[in-house]
Parts: C-alpha cells; sequence; structure tokens
RNA sequence: GGGAGUGUGCCCGAGCUGGCCAAAGGGAUCAGACUGUAAAUCUGACGGCGUAUGCCUACGGUGGUUCGAAUCCACCCGCUCCCA
C-alpha cells in the first residue's frame, strides 16, 4: 500500500479540517512525516459501541475523517467494545448499555460495518477490526490494578463529564472509572498512531496516550471531532432524540430532513459532511450571496450524493422541488391497501402509518391535515372506498396511494 | 449502619389540608396560517377507546383506609444529601 506522496502541508491541511482539537498537531506533522520516511502507514484507531448499528450522519463526521487518513495511505483499525457491552454496566442509571451476548454483538457489528462501509475504505489493507475482550478478557484483578495505579483520582475527577455529575449529585459508578483505562488499554494493545473521536471521548483518548507512554510506546496523536449538532439545532445528533438522518435513510426523506433543519447549521454541515471548500462555504452560507434555500438544497444534493451517487442527488433535489415548491404529488409514494368494500378513513390513516392512533387521525382530520386527490376531508366519520390510485396527503409530508385490495 | 429528603404524563415541573385531576405551567412534538418543509410569530391539538355529562389506563411497586387517593397509612424498591 502505497502512502499518498502529497506534500506534508497538504496532508495537515487535509487531515485538520473540521477538526476540534488535536493533540497535538506538531506531533501529527512529525508522525506523518516519518511515517513517509519509512513507508509505513499508521495505525489510526476508531472504537465503536456495538450497542448502536444506525449510523447517522453524527457518527459519519468521524468515519469521513478516517477516510481521509485512508486516501492518504494509513490504516483503519476499529476496535468493537464488545468487552464492556458483554459485560454490561452496572450503573442502572445508564440505560443505553444492556448486556449483549455474543451473537447479538456479531451481528450489531455486521450491520454496523455494513453502513460504515458506505464511508470506509473497507480493502484488507486499510482496515482492520478488533474485539478489545480479546486483550481485556484475560486480563487479572493484578493486572487491573496496576491499570488503575496509572492514574489519580484527581486527574479523573477533571473529565469534565465526571466533575459535571460530581458537582450535580448525579451518582459516579466506580467501574466508570475504569472505562477511560480500559479505551486507553486498547490503544496500547494495538499500538495505535493515532486515535479518532468527537469530543467526548477528549478524556479517554488522552489517557490512551498516557498508558502508552508509561508502557515504552510512542504516545498516539488524537484528534478530536465536534459533535454534530441535530436537526433541531440544539441538541447533538443522535437516533433516540430524532433528530438525526441516518445514512440508510431513502434519498428523498435525506433531502427533505437537510432542508427542513435550521439555516444556522449548515456552514457547519458543510465543513463536517462534505469536502466543499472553506471559502466555497463560506459563499453558500452568506445570505447576502447566496440564498440560504439555494445553499441548503446544495448541502442535500452533497450529503444525499455521498450514500446514494451524483444522480440520486440531483434526483432528490428535483424530487424536493416538484413536491414541495410545485406542489405535485410524489412520483413515488407507498400503497398503501385499502379493503374493496371501504374503510373508515380513521381506520385508514392508522393503518398507513401516519398516525398513531384514532385520535390522532380524527385530530388531524379536524384540524383541516388529511385531504385525498388535493380535496381536504374535514369530517372525521368518513368512509373511504377506493377506486384505486388516489393519493391520501397528511400533513405536508405525508403521501400514500391507495390501492384496493380485495379479501 | 443511622438520619433527612425525593420518585408525577415524551422531558422538566406544579399538585400531595382526599373528590372540581387525564392531572397547572413550560419544553418537545403534531396540525393550520405565514414561509424557503429555515427562523420568528399567531392559532389549535397533544394517554387510549366507534365519535360520549361514558369506560379503560396513568401519578415508583404492593397492599390497606375510604363511598372516593397522585393526594392518607404500611411495607418494599430506586435516587440524592448529611452523619458514621
Amino acid at each position: 500500500m502505497a502512502l499518498s506522496d502529497k506534500n506534508l502541508a497538504e496532508q495537515l491541511a487535509i487531515l485538520a479540517r473540521g477538526t476540534e482539537a488535536i493533540y497535538t498537531e506538531a506531533d501529527l506533522a512529525e508522525r506523518l512525516k516519518a511515517a513517509a520516511e519509512q513507508n509505513r502507514p499508521m495505525r489510526v484507531k476508531l472504537g465503536m459501541d456495538p450497542t448502536a448499528p444506525d449510523i447517522h450522519l453524527g457518527h459519519s463526521v468521524v468515519l469521513r475523517k478516517m477516510r481521509q487518513f485512508q486516501d492518504l495511505g494509513h490504516k483503519a483499525v476499529l476496535i468493537i467494545g464488545d468487552y464492556t457491552a458483554r459485560v454490561g454496566d452496572p450503573s442502572g442509571e445508564n440505560k443505553t448499555r444492556p448486556v449483549l451476548t455474543p451473537e447479538e454483538i456479531e451481528a450489531n457489528a455486521a450491520t454496523y460495518f455494513e453502513q460504515a462501509g458506505k464511508i470506509l475504505d473497507t480493502s484488507p489493507e486499510k482496515f482492520e477490526v478488533r474485539n478489545n475482550s480479546e486483550w481485556l478478557k484475560d486480563l487479572s484483578f493484578a493486572d487491573v490494578l496496576k491499570l488503575a495505579g496509572q492514574m489519580t483520582v484527581a486527574r479523573m475527577m477533571e473529565r469534565d463529564t465526571f466533575e459535571q455529575r460530581y458537582k450535580a449529585g448525579v451518582p459516579i459508578g466506580v467501574h466508570e472509572f475504569l472505562y477511560p483505562l480500559m479505551q486507553g488499554h486498547d490503544s496500547v494493545c494495538i499500538e495505535a498512531d493515532v486515535e479518532l473521536g468527537g469530543t467526548d471521548q477528549t478524556f479517554n483518548n488522552l489517557v490512551g496516550r498516557q498508558l502508552q507512554a508509561n508502557a515504552g510506546q510512542q504516545s498516539q496523536i488524537v484528534l478530536i471531532m465536534p459533535i454534530l449538532v441535530g436537526l433541531d439545532g440544539v441538541e447533538k445528533m443522535s437516533k433516540s432524540k430524532g433528530n438525526y438522518v441516518g445514512i440508510t435513510d431513502e434519498p428523498n426523506d435525506m433531502f427533505g430532513k437537510i432542508m427542513s433543519m435550521p439555516d444556522d447549521l449548515m456552514s457547519n454541515y458543510f465543513t463536517l459532511l462534505t469536502s466543499t471548500p472553506p471559502d466555497e462555504v463560506a459563499t453558500l452560507c452568506d445570505s447576502e450571496q447566496t440564498h440560504p434555500r439555494q445553499a441548503k438544497a446544495q448541502l442535500g444534493r452533497l450529503v444525499v450524493a455521498q450514500y446514494y451517487g451524483d444522480p440520486a442527488g440531483a434526483a432528490a433535489a428535483a424530487e424536493f422541488d416538484r413536491v414541495f415548491s410545485e406542489r405535485q404529488k410524489p412520483t413515488d409514494m407507498p400503497d398503501i391497501p385499502v379493503p374493496a368494500g371501504g374503510m373508515k378513513l380513521v381506520d385508514l390513516i392508522v393503518s398507513a402509518g401516519f398516525a398513531k392512533s384514532k385520535g390522532e387521525a380524527r385530530r388531524l382530520i379536524t384540524q383541516n391535515a388529511v385531504s385525498i386527490d388535493d380535496a381536504k376531508i374535514t369530517d372525521v366519520d368518513a368512509d373511504i372506498t377506493p377506486k384505486g390510485g388516489e393519493v391520501l396527503k397528511v400533513g405536508k409530508r405525508r403521501f400514500g396511494r391507495l390501492v384496493a385490495n380485495d379479501e
């Protein structure tokens, strides 16, 4: 595998783009230089939690950074945190850490790689996957003590999540102090040159530096990416908050979600999710120079294109205009089976998945949100007898085509 | 181990001298208007149920008192703080 022949400055510029912090940039430059001289690809570590197999744009920020390293000739080393997942988190506070069986972990990891493969280069010479149980499961209590002895409580408390929780009176499990050590130990075991992570991983990754130094290794460079703000513009992007764009979302969906996000997120998204050059981003995000809608559409196209190709990006943009600017019907929409004999509109809306309950469906009808073939329906008791092919529209964005089925 | 608090609907948070509580208020969400499916704003909805002065489910859990309990009692569980 050949390392990139781009000069050092170019490489650094690529790698530094969008980062929140690099510990330290000088070290990175040096390590890149050494790698080039020795023709030795760096080992770039990224940990993954095997409990969340649905990758969204938030995760993609770090994955894209990893891809950049790969494109420069370095090797991605993904660590599956199967050990912690298998043991579980006894704190009870953290419900996101259920105990998983090896089978579940494997299945989750498989899904993860299937999705991450849309971003990463998974060819064997650039991609390595390790389970951390590989080295953690055999540690003895004495080994653990030795690890723990390399850290002080004061140091631990520097970590802002611990500090905040401590001050706020939120419990901190003693075992939580061990997680950073475990992660750091991972770095030692795989001899990482670089570790990537989101800002929430800063502390953990820095611990890795220390443990490596103690073990006589060269400390890894820690490269921290910002946490992507979710579509609500407030909280970090996460599935449970519903403010996310999944990388497996349908193109139209993906585009639509991006169009509906707050304007001031755009610049951030451009730098973290696309390769648009900085000066271009500036132009796009200056409403004097570019209409925000225009810029956002551009963003949407680029993001969709990354996962589905350029034509899909353009198609999604065109479709969006059709449906929302020109108010035409979507080109394709889900079929909604309706018994030939007809059914209550309320039930229809529920069975189409457009409302969670009949009460909600009724509410939508009352609120003027329901139409069939462009005709508003305001009668809560309406019965629908399908001719077939009518378009049911609920709210602004839920469409379905009625299909009569006999039974 | 001892003591003091606390546990409410998606989240925060009132209520807790028993009925007027499906439970104030805020946030989130959804819909309508306005728009660029942006922001801001205004209006409305916001547990479920064949449409209800009705029924069911819900105020940490289990029992109890009562005609009636989120509200009182007992025990239990969780969380926090103070002392040891």
